[in-house]
DNA sequence: CTCCCAGATCGTAATTATTCCGATGTAATT
DNA sequence: AATTACATCGGAATAATTACGATCTGGGAG
C-alpha cells in the first residue's frame, strides 16, 4: 500500500486530507514498525512543530476505525499502532524486558474457524496474538 | 487451585504473607473472572479499609512474578488481573463495544510449536489470544 | 513469648497517558 | 465573499500508575 494509493482511497471515503494527516500517514507508512503516541507526535513534529496531542489521538483513532491503522496493547500497558497493512497481516515475538519485538508470519487460523464455529452469535472483527518472553540479548542478562 | 495450596506455595518461595496480600488473594480466588486494579481496591477495602492503591499494584505485580497472577491488555488499554490457573490455560472473546467476555477453550498450540522451533534464541514465557468484536447483544444495536 | 528488623504498608505527591473543550482556523460549497 | 462543517491548537482536566518518606508488622531468632 503506497501512500498515494492510501490517500486516494481516503478521498474515496469522504476524509479531508489535512498537512497533519498526512505528515502522520507519512511516518506511519514510512518504517516498517509500530509506533506509541509520543513517537508519532514528535516525528511529526519535526516537519510540523504546531501539532497537538490531541490531534495525534483524534486522527490515530480516525484511521483506525477507517481500518487504516491497528492498535496494539502488549503486556505492561504499552499501548502501539502500525500501518494495517491487509496483505500481509501478522503477529509479534516481545521482549518484556526491553520492548524490542519481531513480526510473526505464523497465525492461528485453525483456532479461528473453530471459534467461529462455536460462537456464531459473536461477530468477530479482529483478534490479537502475541507471544512474549525474553529476546536473545535480555535472556542472557540476570534480573 | 485453593487459598491454602496458594499459601504455603507463597510460603514456601519466603513470600510474607501479610493481612492484605491475603486479602488481595481471595478477591482474585473467589469469582472466576478477571478485574481492574480499581475493582479489587474496592473489594478488598470492603473488609480492610485503609489499604492503598500502591500496595494493590505492588502485590499484583509480585503475584504476577512469582507466576500466581495474569496480566491482560485488552484493546482500548484496558489492563486487567486475574488468577493463574495453569490446569485452566485459556484466552478470551471481548467485546469492543461493551467490554463483556467469554473465556474460549482453544488454544493456538500449533502455532506456537512452530515459533519455538523458528525461533530458538527467544526465551517465551507467555501467550495472548483474544478475539474481538461485537456480542449478540451488541451487534444489533446500531452505532 | 518477646524482641527485632527486613520488608510491607500508608498517605499522598508526582508522573504519565489520554481525553476534553472553548477559541480559532481552514477548505469546500453556494 | 459568506456560510457551514470539520479540524486543529493550546492548555486544562481526568484517570491510571508509580514513587517515596514515615511508620508499621510478620515471623524467625533467642
Amino acid at each position: 500500500m503506497t501512500l498515494n494509493e492510501t490517500l486516494s482511497r481516503l478521498k474515496g471515503q469522504g476524509v479531508k486530507i489535512t498537512p497533519q494527516r498526512l505528515e502522520i500517514l507519512k511516518v506511519l507508512l514510512d518504517e516498517e514498525r509500530y509506533y506509541s503516541a509520543e513517537e508519532i507526535l514528535k516525528k511529526v513534529q519535526e516537519s510540523y512543530p504546531a501539532i497537538s496531542y490531541d490531534t495525534v489521538y483524534r486522527t490515530l483513532y480516525l484511521f483506525k476505525k477507517l481500518g487504516l491503522v491497528l492498535e496494539l496493547n502488549f503486556q505492561g500497558g504499552y499501548r502501539r499502532f502500525e500501518f494495517n497493512r491487509q496483505d500481509r497481516h501478522h503477529h509479534h515475538l516481545v521482549c518484556l524486558k526491553c520492548g524490542c519485538s519481531q513480526k510473526l508470519s505464523c497465525c492461528p487460523t485453525d483456532c479461528l474457524t473453530r471459534i467461529k464455529e462455536e460462537h456464531p452469535e459473536f461477530a468477530i472483527t479482529s483478534h490479537s496474538f502475541e507471544i512474549y518472553g525474553y529476546c536473545e540479548v535480555c535472556r542472557k542478562v540476570k534480573s
